[in-house]
DNA sequence: CAGGCTATTTACCAGTTGGTAGAGAAGCGG
DNA sequence: CCGCTTCTCTACCAACTGGTAAATAGCCTG
């Protein structure tokens, strides 16, 4: 089921996960795409039917990596260790492991973008087990009680601009040093924790 | 010099605006553009010689805004009230009064995206005041100690994603509600200040 | 070896893209 | 009335867009 990691249409996969995340969708054309590849237009389209199609195979593919390297985060430790650390530092792995996937997600994540509905899709169950956990927190003194519906989303968006961030900062010639994405990390987990305590 | 407000270049303007901002750059063509003015696409490009010329006009007048916006929070109180503060009031109100403008902002500080570079032109002198700011505020000890860089970028795009968010909420169902962007954006407020705090 | 399946190709197309060239038209000072 | 400038228009265009149709080649199975 799964493809090869050296076949055509996983390396077309790949090709399209940069273009996209880099150049956005519009802005990423078959024909540029294939002569990257050194292959014929038509052949992408026989593996994808479209580039609409094409967009949401890359996708899924990435939304199911980063919902399973949360979920790992998740299970990692059971008895009530940070959890919220835990997916942070999973979401920063994956920021910096594969920075091109954190350029896909800012392009899908636009409203009205071809892609975001479907992305939505594959994060929902996620965002709902989460609202769960929290609503469940929440009534046992745990957290502070807010709408947990919005701290999710807030917490969504802080994170997505911040490992985002890591872009900007090589591009204002901020090398691709460890150091200022571990301090971002550490001022990040200080924001969730002040939004979650209980105490005020 | 400045343009009348119904003259026909300025209405190009406020449409390319919404579009760049809604559409992208890639996504926006100029036909379309001047079919919805009501006008023909040479027209848009007597005003403004190419496409990219359109851009860099509208980066231009919108940079302009959001930074005389910002120098006016700055010197609003002079006497150190919180400053941070006013400027994030400054830059919510900009994003609710405005919600495009957040949009073309977030299109435009992609690297790589064109204008990007033509953004940092305007923002940076306003970025150097800063930064000495910060290291004064430093040097006397009513700021904790940290690369002031690097907690600027933090800052700006904590800031653009808080303020993109609003529209990620309005496509979440969540409506244009005005208690939840308070409610952020008193949360943010504690997260700079946290950032912040000389005490640890 | 025949026949189907998968994968990749060549050939082609209609529509759209940003952009050029040049013609009118409207106003204005002399 | 002339000439100049400013603006908008019609008429084109070469390049590129995503997409369709059909031919070809390899491969496995019967």
């Amino acid at each position: 089921m799964t493809e090869a990691p050296g076949s055509t249409k996983d390396r077309v996969l790949d090709a399209a996960l940069a273009s996209f995340g880099t150049a956005g969708y519009d802005g990423t054309s078959l024909d540029a795409l294939a002569v990257g590849l050194g292959i014929r237009k038509q052949t992408i389209l026989y593996h994808f039917v479209s580039k609409r199609g094409l967009l949401n195979s890359v996708v899924d593919r990435c939304a199911g990596e980063m919902v399973s390297a949360l979920e790992e985060a998740l299970v990692e430790d059971q008895p009530d260790g940070d959890r919220v650390e835990a997916m942070v530092r999973a979401v920063f792995r994956v920021a910096l492991d594969q920075p091109v996937l954190l350029g896909l997600l800012r392009e899908v994540s636009r409203p009205n973008s071809p892609g975001a509905q479907r992305l939505r899709g594959h994060l929902e169950p996620l965002l709902a087990r989460a609202r769960v956990w929290m609503e469940a927190e929440m009534a046992a003194g745990r957290m502070r009680r807010t709408d947990a519906q919005l701290l999710l989303l807030s917490a969504y968006s802080t994170v997505v601009g911040v490992a985002t961030e890591i872009e900007v900062l090589r591009a204002a010639g901020v090398g691709p040093t460890l150091r200022p994405v571990v301090q971002r990390r550490r001022e990040l987990l200080r924001f969730l924790r002040a939004s979650v305590d209980p105490a005020t």
